[in-house]
DNA sequence: GCTTTGACTGGAA
DNA sequence: GTTCCAGCCAAAG
């Protein structure tokens, strides 16, 4: 296969993130087929450029793996979507997307 | 076609 | 809590 579709399908899977909701390079890699290219993952979006979002795109834990400004923009970027900051780090407990939908937190979930 | 680089990850120190 | 190390995969040169 092409590497084009393997790009094409990792955009997909970026593409499912509903706003105001954020996943992982693993999680977007795992979604597209390849549960171990999260650096693959990277790689195609910088290759898309703004084709997808990419903001939504963080790395593990909830952490922003970019550099210099480009931090800074996805930050800002996730914070007009909604998405909530626990210092460095994305409040992965409340925005981390699932494909799964999780069905029920069990007692976890609360208003 | 091989080598280097990078927007990664999980575990250990 | 952070920092360091080895492993993984794809794009670029």
């Amino acid at each position: 296969m092409p590497s084009t579709d393997y790009v094409s399908k990792v955009l997909a899977a970026v593409r499912r993130i509903p706003r105001g909701k954020v996943a992982t390079y693993g999680d977007v890699a795992a979604a597209a087929g390849f549960p171990r290219a999260a650096r693959g993952v990277a790689a195609a979006l910088h290759q898309a450029g703004g084709s997808a979002p990419w903001q939504r795109v963080l790395g593990a834990g909830g952490r922003i793996c970019l550099r210099g400004e480009d931090a800074f923009e996805q930050r800002l970027l996730l914070e007009a979507e909604g998405v909530r900051f626990r210092g460095a780090r994305v409040d992965m407990k409340a925005h981390r997307f699932e494909p799964r939908g999780r069905a029920r937190p069990k007692g976890g979930i609360h208003p």
